[in-house]
Parts: structure tokens; sequence; C-alpha cells
DNA sequence: CTATCTTCTTGTCAGTTCAACAAAAAGACG
DNA sequence: CGTCTTTTTGTTGAACTGACAAGAAGATAG
């Protein structure tokens, strides 16, 4: 700093992604396998560099959702993470990644981009408990984008960027149990998410069938704060019960 | 992507410091009044460059909080708030900020630093009330701060990091109130706070004199997140919340 | 030494929410 | 037509909430 001629050292600047969808009931993330030379080979986030000078990180953000999962972030959730920025986080230089959160309703198969040799959408049971290494420090996003997930779903109507337009309430209802990893009462969850103002907004006389009773059909209300929030079950500690 | 040459652009890397402390029962937050270039003589939050291309971001966080407000990280709070990108929000080129939260809980008055003019704890009512404008995007990142900490006041046990070492419930109740900026019922929060398993552990028979009853005397719990959550009292009537 | 003041702490009570379970409703299907 | 599945509506006792009264423990003034 007391030096008249010292320079802030220059960084690299990457974006990536932690894209959540579900797929049959279970909570899936887009990953790729990348196909150029840091770590070759080896399941990563998507994502890359910012494309110029004068791109805005969030763009960054949206572009590479749009370049690799061939999602289009105007139709569901996109948010920023944070920042990782370890000094050896990557063998080429002094990198930092901006990591961003994204929200996918539907189903569209993803296509390999072009530093990726394949793009799918993997179980994040598959990722966590079977060892799928993750290349960089890819495994610590997905970490805490999943914790993001978790908590967001609790006290925001984020859980309604994992469904389509319209849904049913069991739909909505497989959101959170997926995302949590419980099972939720189907009857306490159908009017406890009723109660909230402004979470849900039921749609016409329209039901879905289903294999059972038809299914009346909701939409996102206008609200985005839950209040009183959905709260998850506990998380199962050994001692419970104090005072 | 398809030119071989092509190498991604490098930007310049800074840290920026949301500290927010508690003086005399009100919310206050260390600004600097900057000494040089950019926005010189305009009130900013503490922060700048990373020190070499190997500073991690965290410490380069903790070493602008010790440079600045002469704090020592490892008694507070300090969390990352994310980054900011804007490619326009600074005159001197690409240069993106990562912003971090700190919690101080004591009163050390904050000394100048080098490329500040002057540092000093100002009401963050100030701040938002009376237009007390801030340089680059520091308004938007102290804004944001601010509801981080707002927020994590209610299911977390963030609220402890504003007071020292032991205190008093009244003394929590402060941080609450302070930072929401809602008065809350004495009787209620004495007791609704201590049933919250973990989040408090009462301290030995010693009781701290004050004005009135001497008050029991507790240190922050091992529990960091507050389940049932301490919910904040609805700032809503159904319209927006003014600012 | 009492009266009073201040602040902390404990109680009370009615309204509300919550988890757990029972049961009815609405189709699909053989 | 019965049976199956799934959605929707009720019920019930326990737990929690917000509002407020009142007791407890010192400080201080007269």
């Amino acid at each position: 700093m007391s030096n008249e001629t010292w320079r802030p050292p220059p960084v690299l600047l990457t974006v990536d992604l932690v894209i959540l969808t579900l797929r049959s009931s279970s909570l899936h993330a887009l990953l790729i396998k990348r196909g150029i030379y840091p770590h070759k080979g080896e399941w990563a986030l998507p994502g890359g560099f910012i494309a110029d000078s004068n791109e805005d990180i969030f763009d960054a953000a949206r572009r590479e959702l749009r370049e690799e999962a061939n999602l289009d972030a105007t139709v569901l959730h996109l948010e920023q993470l944070g920042a990782y920025g370890r000094p050896d986080r990557d063998p080429r230089g002094r990198i930092v990644s901006v990591a961003y959160l994204a929200i996918a309703p539907g189903l569209p198969e993803p296509e390999a981009g072009t530093d990726a040799s394949a793009a799918s959408w993997r179980p994040v049971e598959e990722v966590f408990s079977g060892h799928v290494r993750l290349a960089f420090d890819h495994r610590q996003i997905l970490d805490d984008g999943l914790e993001l997930a978790r908590s967001k779903l609790e006290h925001t109507s984020l859980a309604t960027a994992f469904c389509g337009e319209t849904f049913t309430l069991t739909e909505l209802q497989r959101v959170y149990e997926a995302v949590w990893g419980f099972e939720l009462d189907p009857r306490n969850f159908y009017r406890k998410v009723q109660a909230v103002p402004g979470f849900l907004t039921p749609v016409g006389p329209d039901r879905r069938p289903t294999k059972g009773r038809p299914a009346r059909l909701f939409r996102a209300g206008p609200e985005q704060v839950l209040r009183p929030p959905m709260m998850r079950p506990v998380p199962r500690t050994g001692n419970e019960k104090e005072r």
C-alpha cells in the first residue's frame, strides 16, 4: 500500500452453477464430465470464464445456463451462492469462481457443451453417499448450494421453482420431501401450505387426474417470504428434551 | 471459446466489509471517509484489494478487519455476503468485490487506515433515512448485509456475536430490537429465548448489577441453529415495506 | 430503616398452531 | 358393483404465542 508503484494482483473469474431439479421424485444436479485440461475426465459443475471484461457476473451465469444446460433463466430461479477463491483451488492460477444456485422445474435432457464431453442429471444422493468425486472445490459448492436450497425452502417460496406453471399440492410436497430427505404427512402438509398467506393461489376449478382422486391445481402466489415458515423436521440429534 | 488463443479477461479483486455493532442500544456500521481517488471524500465501507496472488479472500477480509477497524476476527463473527461485480461499479476498471459481514461485540474506537482519512461508527439509521451517500455500490452491500443480519437473527445464534463473552438477557434483547427495529416484550422474550435448546448456557450464580434487580448472566450455547426460531414481528399490512 | 423506584423473573390465561390419526370424497379399474 | 388409490376434510390433545399481572431483588432517597 505504501509503494506508489504497487498494483493489485489480477485474477481470473469464472461462474459455476449448481442446477437442481426433480426427476421421478428425487433430487438431481446437473454435472458435466470435463473435456479439457484441469481435472479432465472428472465430474464437475457446469460453468466457465466470463466472456469479456464487460460481462456482468449474473449475465455470465445466465449465459452458461443457456450454453451448458440449455435452460432459459427467465423461467427458473437463479441466485448467487457466493464466491470461492481459495488460492490453490485451480492449478491454472488464481481463479475465483462465483457460484450460482439454479432451480429448474422441468426435465429437458442436457446436451454436451464446448468444454464438456458429457452432461447429465445425477442424483445428489449418489454424489454424496456413493463417492462421485467432483473436480476443484465443486463438492463444497454443491454442498453449500444444497444447504441453501434446504434452508430457503423453509422460509421462502423457492419450492415452487421446482414445479411447473401449475402444480398439485402433492407435487409440491414431493419437492419438500426430496430436498429435505424427509417424508411428510400429506394431510398436515395440505392444510399447512395453504394456510401461508400469498404462498399459493388456486387456479380455476380444473383438477389434475391422477391414479386416485383428482387433485386441485395451484400456481405460485405473490408472496416470496413464508410466514409462518414451513419448518423441516428435526435433523435427528442424539440428545433431546432438555428443559 | 472457439478461438485457440482466447484468454479470459483478468479482473481485480477487493474485499469490502459490513461491520455492525451496537452502541448505546442502536445499530452502527463502521464507515470510512475515502482518502484516495475514486469517490475521494465520500463515505464508504472499509475494504481493499487483496494483498497478493496467494492471499485467500477470507484472509484478506480478516486482514482488512485488522488494518482498518483494528478488530480481531477470532472474537467476532465473519461471514461472506456475496460477490459484487457489476462492470461499471468502479471507474478504475473491472473490479469485483467480495463482501463480508462482520459482527463486533465491543466498542473499540476505530483508527484511520492508510487509504482512509477517517473511520467512524455511524448509526445505520442515519445512513438510510438521512441520506449519507455511500461510494460505489456500497449502499447496496450495506443493505444486503443488514438484511442478512436481520434474517440470521431469526434462526441462528448470530445475536450473541453482538454481545460480549457473557451477557444478560436484556442485553440480548437490545440486540434483537436494534437490528430488527422492533420493541419486544421483556417477559415473553425472557422465556422464549431460554426455551430454545442450546442457544444459551447460564453461567454460574453471578449476577450483573444494573439499575434494578441484578440480572442472570449467560454465554452463547453450543447450538448454531435456533429451533424454534425467534420470529420477528410482522413487518406487513398487505402493502410493501417502505424505505 | 422504610418507602419507593427500577429492572429482572415467574405466573396466568385465552387464542392459535401443530402433529398425529380417522374418515369421507372422487375418480380408476377390473 | 366393489375395491384400490389418492385427495380432501375433521378431530383432538399437546405445545406454543402474545398480552398482561404480579412477585423478587437490589439501589436510592427521605
